[in-house]
RNA sequence: GCCUCGAUAGCUCAGCCUGGUAGAGCGAACGCCUCGUAAGCGUUAGGCCGCGGGAUCGAAUCCCGCUCGAGGCUCCA
């Protein structure tokens, strides 16, 4: 049981309305008390009518103490996570009502949102908080669940000339994303009443699905989506070794014991999928700094290895996120996150590094076709990190080109003094982040990382923590969400040319063309373009409607005057218009607009009659 | 955790209010058509109406419970 215990001059309540089923029945009336206590309680799971007893005593005896008589109960669920069912707590409530005689005690309604007003008096025992709990042993809340409630942050609105504007007071006209973002952040304001549109996309394009046999947020991916997936994957890793990453491999779990993991769970406690196994407390990893640092710690590091850039893919990361926020591609629970990690052997040489990142992620975001109008930038840090290095945050944001939501505390309360992202805004207002960098000056230590300096001391590395893409699957969500808001504004969806599940579409007017059409798609597959040919025995009409319904960048018709010709008359899905191109153009356009991308093969087979139909 | 909604053919859904033989489109199989840039035609197969109970002569339909799923909310206590 939670109790907030505060000693009041007057409380005035009103009931609204009834919010669940279990709510008691009474007349909804204001009523106002005066000289009182009053105790707002969350009833947990577990709770019973020791806890009530020992509860009315602690309660009463403090009252005691303050010199005040009259008590009122007051439910109040938002103090704890785990609530006991409305039933036991209800019959808590009135169990504790009948237990004391000598307090004037009375109980606001059960079950109601109320309103109320209240004035606290400003002595020091005027507010306490308590958690009474059976008996053998208390809860163990962390020194951060604790931290985290008194975290306090400052949000403002920064102008590309380094200007800080209060958020209320900034002019957000042409920027409709970024206020989207910051009520999002800011406020708590998330309510929507629609599913995301990516969810029926990523299930009519065969990408992806919901696998009801696994747990919730844990996807399926079909041919479609695993080639999609492995085509980011290779080029956000292409990318980064390009940068100076060392691609390396980590286990995927591990021991909550380990004097480490102790150390950041007692300090950020997560949501974590826990495994037993042969008596140790195994943890799956919601990101791949532990595998990165436990490997760093054991390599020897002179300054002069620094900055070192480890690099993993984690397929998976896992966080356990509560069911109600799993949507789609947007949240999951096991996720491809792409996690590079730079040991910094001071903060010039971090903040050397963040610039680069910078101008990384963004190269890399563009390259996977999401545009600068797609995503805002959040930028957060310390007050004090702001003062030391004023004109970095501000460069920061210059490069960006656009104002920025930023949001500083006072006090340092996570690992790091600087984080920025870049969120995605989709077709509902809400925003999700994609890439992000941290400057962390906390896990160096935690993690018995060291290099030794130029005076031949070991010294703790500065780590920097970036993601230049966000995890793959996000991406994906992202280029799902554009795609459908296409579709709503009557543009034709599609994905870059490069991710296409199949570039080219070749369907011959009538059986006899079929040979050529194969050859064909033999001599464009040797140009590592995919390429399928449409060899059902079905109209033209249909075939092309069943290309367009594919999203397919390129259609080619085989009749009998391309047989005999030099040019192909090639619908372009990107123009609208049907072109006429020879073979080699067609190849050379294709080369040209995915110069630079990874390269795969068409993962189904050619002919699309000998794929199975895929209806989720 | 809590709230809301949902569960009928492989998929999308109708039927439920007002109880009386299980419906459509797409997809699939088979056949006809041999086609020039977004759906050619026909035939056939395919159902424990999520599970369990109740009231009823009779339940996909009404009542109760459960399971699973989706979405939302951490608002409610």
């Amino acid at each position: 049981m939670r109790i907030l215990q505060l000693h009041c001059d007057s409380i005035e309540f009103t009931p609204v309305k009834k919010e669940i089923e279990y709510a008691e029945e009474i007349e909804p009336t204001a009523k106002k008390l005066e000289e009182v206590v009053v105790a707002f309680i969350a009833v947990e799971d577990g709770d019973n009518s020791t806890v009530a007893k020992k509860a009315m005593s602690e309660i009463s005896e403090s009252m005691k103490k303050v010199g005040c008589n009259r008590l009122l109960l007051y439910p109040y669920a938002h103090l704890s996570s785990k609530l006991a069912s409305p039933s036991t707590a209800f019959s808590i409530f009135k169990e504790m009502e009948s237990l004391s005689k000598e307090l004037e005690v009375t109980r606001a309604p059960f079950g109601w949102t109320k309103s109320f007003k209240i004035h606290v008096k400003g002595h020091p025992l005027a507010e306490t908080s308590k958690t009474i709990t059976a008996g053998e042993k208390d809860e163990i809340t962390s020194d951060a669940v604790k931290a985290e409630s008194k975290i306090e942050s400052f949000w403002y609105i920064m102008s590309t000339d380094g200007k800080m504007h209060k958020v209320n007071e900034f002019d957000f006209a042409n920027h409709q994303n970024l206020e989207f973002l910051a009520k999002y952040e800011a406020s708590k304001k998330r309510s929507v009443d629609a599913p995301p549109p990516h969810v029926k996309l990523m299930k009519k394009m065969a990408i992806a699905d919901y696998e009801p046999a696994s747990d919730s947020g844990n996807m399926r991916f079909f041919p479609n989506g695993r080639l999609i997936k492995s085509l980011i994957e290779r080029y956000v890793s292409d990318k980064i070794m390009d940068y100076g990453g060392m691609e390396v491999e980590t286990p995927i779990m591990y021991d909550s014991h380990h004097p480490s993991m102790e150390s950041y769970f007692h300090r950020f406690p997560a949501r974590q999928y826990n495994i037993d196994s042969e008596g140790k407390k195994l943890f799956l990893r919601f990101a791949a700094c532990f595998g990165q640092f436990l490997m760093a710690k054991d390599f020897q590091l002179s300054y002069k290895n620094l900055p070192l850039k480890l690099y993993e893919l984690t397929r998976y990361s896992f966080r356990k996120e509560q069911s109600g926020e799993l949507v789609g591609l947007r949240r999951l629970r096991a996720f491809t996150m792409p996690d590079c990690h730079a040991m910094c052997k001071d903060m010039e040489q971090a903040k050397e590094e963040f610039r680069k990142r910078f101008d990384l992620s963004k190269e890399v975001i563009k390259g996977l076709g999401i545009d600068e109008s797609d995503y805002e930038m959040a930028i957060r840090f310390t007050e004090e990190f702001y003062n030391e290095n004023k004109s970095l945050i501000e460069e920061t944001v210059k490069k960006n080109g656009r104002p920025v939501l930023v949001e500083m505390w006072k006090e340092r309360f996570f690992y790091f003094v600087l984080k920025w992202e870049f969120n995605f805004v989709d077709n509902l207002g809400k925003a999700s982040a994609l890439s992000t960098d941290q400057i962390d000056v906390e896990n160096g230590k935690r993690y018995n990382i060291e290099y030794i300096d130029e005076n031949n001391k070991p010294q703790n590395p500065i780590i920097l923590h970036n993601s230049p893409s966000g995890a793959v699957e996000r991406v994906i969500y992202a280029l799902l969400e554009k795609a459908a808001k296409d579709i709503r504004e009557g543009r034709k969806p599609q994905f870059p040319l490069w991710l296409a599940p199949s570039q080219v579409r070749i369907i011959p007017v009538k059986p006899e063309y079929l040979q050529y059409c194969e050859q064909l798609a033999e001599k464009i597959t040797g140009f590592e373009i995919r390429v399928d040919v449409d060899d059902r025995n079905e109209s033209v009409g249909k075939s092309i409607r069943d290309a367009e319904t594919d999203w397919i960048p390129y259609i080619l018709v085989i009749g009998e005057k391309e047989v005999s010709a030099e040019k192909f008359s090639i619908r372009d899905r990107k123009s609208g218009n049907v072109k006429e191109l020879t073979i080699d153009d067609l190849i050379n356009e294709i080369k040209e607009q995915t110069k630079g991308k990874p390269l795969m093969k068409l993962n189904m087979d050619r002919d699309i009659s000998k794929r199975p139909q895929i209806m989720v």
